[in-house]
DNA sequence: CTCAGTGTTCAGTG
DNA sequence: TCACTGAACACTGA
């Protein structure tokens, strides 16, 4: 479930593998146009014998800063994930779904594989000061801003709540489920509009969307270890009597054009 | 067999 | 310009 929280992880575990490593070889399938931006020819030339100095990521999108440009840039789109593994014990074979594999000095492997290919894969100059990633809003992990300047930001913004909180130019990295969470913790209803949220509502909003993030990458991403209370836990699936950790009715509904699960009983 | 889905983008409408 | 909707993308799994 790539949203924030997924990303920073996959963030972790390519820092692990690749800092400080050239990169040996470099296997790139392209099948489709969608999925690899460059040619896979680039992507290669750009990578084999540059060496990884560090793993970056802001919201949704994770890049790879070489001591050469251009640098890689990746999205999980829905199904993304990236998986390290040591060449000695895993051999040749390829997990399912591969999509890009880094084979790194001291035999280590990153593998990015994506079932879906709603992923991406790309090559930038400067990634942070062009697009996808400079056109991001506030990483909710890394610079949240302050109450004073959250009430700026909503105050110039109209529309569905739930929009808001998906929208990546205004909070970079929160999906579906975050954006769910936040509006379950802080009490409001799915379907509220921004401009009628109360100062204390935006306060709760802005409490939480810090909170849930945090604890969720703290959590390293493992859904066991989120907070038994969380929304997280009985969202999934439209069963009918779904319901909290604390017996109240789970509903689900369409809004901002993403499947929506909340409680009336405690969302106003 | 059908259909929803953790994300993004684009075209079209009001 | 903005807000909003629906479709498209590609594939899995319920």
């Amino acid at each position: 479930m790539p949203e924030l929280p997924e990303v920073e992880r996959g963030r972790e575990v390519a820092e692990a593998v690749c800092r400080g490593r050239r990169i040996e070889t470099v296997y790139c399938p392209v099948d489709r146009i969608a999925l690899v931006r460059a040619s896979a020819a680039a992507v290669r030339r750009a990578l084999v014998g540059a060496r990884v100095d560090a793993v970056a990521r802001h919201g949704k999108q994770l890049w790879f800063e070489l001591d050469r440009r251009p640098w890689l840039l990746v999205h999980f789109g829905m199904t993304g994930a990236l998986h390290g593994a040591d060449a000695r014990s895993r051999g040749a074979a390829r997990p399912p779904f591969c999509r890009l594999e880094l084979r790194l000095e001291g035999d280590r492997i990153l593998s990015f594989v994506d079932p879906r290919r709603f992923g991406r894969i790309g090559l930038a100059e400067d990634p942070r000061r062009e697009p996808p990633v400079s056109t991001l809003g506030f990483d909710p992990l890394l610079e949240m801003p302050s109450l004073r300047g959250f009430r700026l930001m909503l105050a110039r913004r109209r529309g569905n709540v739930k929009a808001l909180l998906l929208d990546q130019t205004f909070a970079a990295g929160v999906g579906n489920w975050i954006a769910d969470e936040v509006l379950y913790q802080a009490r409001i209803d799915p379907r509220r509009r921004v401009e009628s949220l109360a100062p204390r509502e935006v306060a709760a909003v802005h409490r939480r969307l810090a909170g849930i993030v945090r604890t969720a990458v703290e959590a390293r991403s493992v859904p066991s270890r989120f907070p038994r209370s969380w929304l997280f836990h009985r969202r999934w699936g439209k069963d009918a009597d779904a319901r909290t950790h604390d017996g109240r009715r789970l509903v689900h509904a369409t809004i901002a054009g993403r499947t929506t699960a909340w409680v009336p009983e405690v969302q106003r």
